[in-house]
DNA sequence: GTCTATAATCCGATAGAC
DNA sequence: GTCTATCGGATTATAGAC
């Protein structure tokens, strides 16, 4: 990125934020080092700190400002009132609309709450809690009315979000679907789950007891291969 | 963790093994230190490299091994013939016992990816391209045999492998669900997404072009907030 | 195989000139 | 607001005694 000539505020604090989203994105918090970030900005490392008052300032803010972004945008998008299937409809249109269009925001989001300090991780997680639930509310609903057949709202609700926020670790702008194809697919698939009219199979009884533990001898022969 | 006195070659071996697990899936490999890896053994840090030669090759080897003891666990669990309902239904139940067993590898797997070198993530991505490719066959034969309707098996084999794996991200040993609760839960709403027989409903025209940058305005406001 | 000691480098953060 | 310079400490990795 181009060295920035003389003052300049606003301008660079939205090239900090940005190559701050992407260094992240790309190699973590943790491995980014302010160093890095100042050159790809085109300042010095030391300026860095008219921005903010240490690295772990920066990436709340970076996340809780997407958090706030994606509350905001979710409740205009989402429908009051409206038939559960409506409404689930909407959150997953809406939902793989944003994670196509900010693809490295939300994967920091997921990926960095670790490197969160515990103050800052509380607030993130109270606003991620918040966003859950209102998925969960249109399950619940379409389970009352019998729009939806649901063994466990719950699990529902976290499998929904894995697999609509699972978008942003493989998403590419250049890929072969476009934003409407991918969000037609994603309703289609997520309606399916959520409709589940169908009974499991007879389940294999034992196929589930696989060993999943590598016994200490098979271990050894892996590391023999390398 | 105790100090292990005197020499103990495949003692210490397991115990790096565990600590490092638990400590890159806690804190990330980058924010791990050799030398709280070494105090969480109990050994000197320089001890550590009597079992590894560089701290990226030690990511490796947890990585590669799980990646292989995953690829024999799933041959031997998975079905060779038989209808595609019932060899995804066994996908399921494996892939759910599996990451419910050693959600902390799997996770690892996932999240640190980033942090291979350039050679060490190739290999370990052409063995996940083999697992992918493993549920697509599934899923593609069933689509052939009229038993799955699915838009995009692509997106299905993406989209429930990323239901799946969100697992790892919250499951807990004392959870309210034993395991062979998640795998029925799991496996009814993976079959219901895979048969989708039902039609998306009418889009409504719009909702998916709601902002999801917010105006600049909007970001001051909220940086206001803090 | 484990220890102590240390080399060489990099880190986040601060001070002060302009 | 940006720069240069630097402080104090942490990092990975190595060397050599036991």
């Amino acid at each position: 990125m181009a060295r920035i000539a003389g003052s300049s505020g606003p301008r660079t604090e939205e090239a900090i934020r940005r190559a701050g989203l992407k260094l992240i994105a790309t190699h973590g918090y943790a491995a980014m080092s302010l160093r890095q970030l100042a050159a790809e900005v085109g300042i010095q490392q030391g300026s860095l700190y008219n921005y903010f008052r240490n690295k772990q300032e920066f990436l709340f803010d970076l996340i809780r400002g997407h958090m706030l972004d994606l509350h905001a945008a979710l409740d205009a998008a989402l429908l009051p009132e409206g038939s559960a299937e409506a409404r689930l409809t909407r959150f997953t249109e809406f939902h793989v609309a944003y994670h196509v269009a900010r693809a490295q925001e939300v994967f920091i989001c997921y990926s960095e709450l670790r490197s969160l300090e515990p103050d800052n991780l509380a607030a993130v997680v109270a606003m991620r809690r918040d966003y859950e639930r209102k998925l969960g509310d249109i399950l619940d609903h379409g389970c009352a009315t019998g729009e939806f057949r649901l063994a466990d709202t719950r699990m529902a609700t976290l499998a929904i979000l894995a697999m609509l926020s699972g978008i942003c670790t493989w998403y590419k702008p250049e890929g072969r679907l476009s934003r409407e194809a991918m969000q037609e697919i994603f309703t289609g698939m997520v309606l399916a789950l959520a409709r589940g009219e169908t009974q499991a199979l007879a389940r294999g009884e034992g196929a589930a007891e696989v060993a999943v533990v590598p016994s200490r001898r098979r271990r050894a022969l892996q590391a023999g291969v390398g």
